[in-house]
DNA sequence: ACCTGAACACCGTTCAAGT
DNA sequence: ACCTGAACACCGTTCAAGT
């Protein structure tokens, strides 16, 4: 048999790496993480076991494909447009909630947020997380030297609040609605305020603000936070001196 | 240490929930994540299976109860002292520093930290770390309505950051020496230099910074960061009047 | 080169049975 | 009440064999 043309074969569809991340992808939305194994994959692939490892190394990097898939495709939009849309926070908002909202979209990016960022605290998905961010900090006003540490401030905030304020689920199962959420803050308040007073005078004091808090625009709020805090260490004063 | 006798095979040491936590970390310590299985639990405490499951639920409960009891360690001596250090700020410092000290020194702490924040965001654990934190923001001219939001931006962000800056191993592996640590952070370093120009100048222009950092320095500096946006915009003047 | 599918070595969890 | 240990239903991964 002649040697295969290279991509006009059309026929069966191949089995592809991107196509095996693709539909990792696909049956972590919609089964959840736990749902996500080798058989499964199997199953909606139509092969076997064997031919998935030819593609990739193993689950775990399967997982980190998946992850960086989705992570590039919140952030790409910031990547491409010439003209930026505004001032450097306005930049870093902009990233800050690209990821936000796909954590909110993809129930199950939360966790592998967080794994990736313990297991590698510099693979593909932080490495570009931290592009993203640290961009806009360069054009913020501080001095070459502090841009590591305020962007990894900035990383480490956006990375823990995205985590924290996914759709949890306890188990790895698929989020509800929203009114599911908001039963479940009710709840949590509720428990709050039963907590021993002399244990948890903080978290009873702030029970109420807990149920009434909007995820999203506390999200903000934090960030803001945050460039308030370089602003003050960072005045935007004409022509800062000596950065020495 | 002192070295309790195991097997006394005198007096049968009862099965208690807390003797299979305290265990549970032992091995987490000892070998890692992955390591800690029913089987080599019950190959430690010379027992069976359903021994596990009579006291305690499943898995990932055993790992919740693993995971709090290290922090509630880490944190205790700032709950008890009835004499406060210094300011709030140094009280934050240390309660952020104690959880950080924690995580260098349970290598399995971090990613179960990020579980933890992901699977049960309202659990023991981030319950605790909130209280911790929470309870200096309240002395710190922070107006009330305020509380939850400044409380809940430093907590993601030594969350975050703890988690990231943890002695990573990729696998589930215990970490190795200090001069590993250099040298990954070495390999890393180089590694950024390699990237696409255009795809990572950003990464590229801090990768010198990035080896040459200290982990704990930058994470106070994170911190600090975090702090001076308090400050900035809740001015500790006198009854600053209305600046919006 | 790419895929098949049986087989292996695990794993968490259960449960009838013992004390 | 507490524990035993065999058994069950999975799991990721491998590999000789096919095309």
């Amino acid at each position: 048999m002649a040697m295969r043309t290279r991509q006009s074969q059309r026929r069966r569809q191949v089995l592809t790496r991107e196509r095996i991340v693709e539909t990792a992808v696909e049956l972590l939305d919609a089964v959840g993480e736990g749902a996500l194994t080798v058989r499964a994959l199997t199953g909606r692939l139509a092969t076997g076991p064997g031919a998935i490892y030819w593609h990739i190394g193993n689950m775990d990097e399967l997982l980190e494909a998946a992850t960086d898939t989705v992570v590039a495709t919140a952030l790409a939009p910031r990547t491409q447009p010439a003209e930026a849309a505004g001032t450097p926070q306005d930049e870093i908002r902009a990233v800050a909630l690209g990821l936000f909202d796909a954590v909110t979209e993809h129930a199950w990016l939360a966790a592998q947020l967080a794994v990736q960022l313990t297991r590698k605290p510099w693979g593909p998905v932080t490495l570009r997380i931290f592009e993203g961010i640290g961009r806009p900090v360069r054009t913020l006003g501080v001095p070459q030297g502090d841009w590591f540490t305020t962007t990894s401030t900035l990383v480490h905030y956006i990375l823990g609040a995205t985590t924290q304020n996914s759709q949890a689920t306890g188990d790895g199962s698929v989020p509800g609605s929203e009114a599911d959420r908001a039963e479940f803050l009710d709840t949590a308040s509720r428990a709050w305020r039963d907590l021993d007073p002399d244990d948890y005078p903080f978290i009873r004091a702030v029970a109420n603000q807990m149920r009434e808090h909007d995820d999203r625009e506390q999200f903000l709020a934090g960030i803001d936070l945050v460039l308030a805090g370089v602003t003050a260490l960072h005045p935007p004063a004409t022509s800062s001196p000596a950065d020495s």
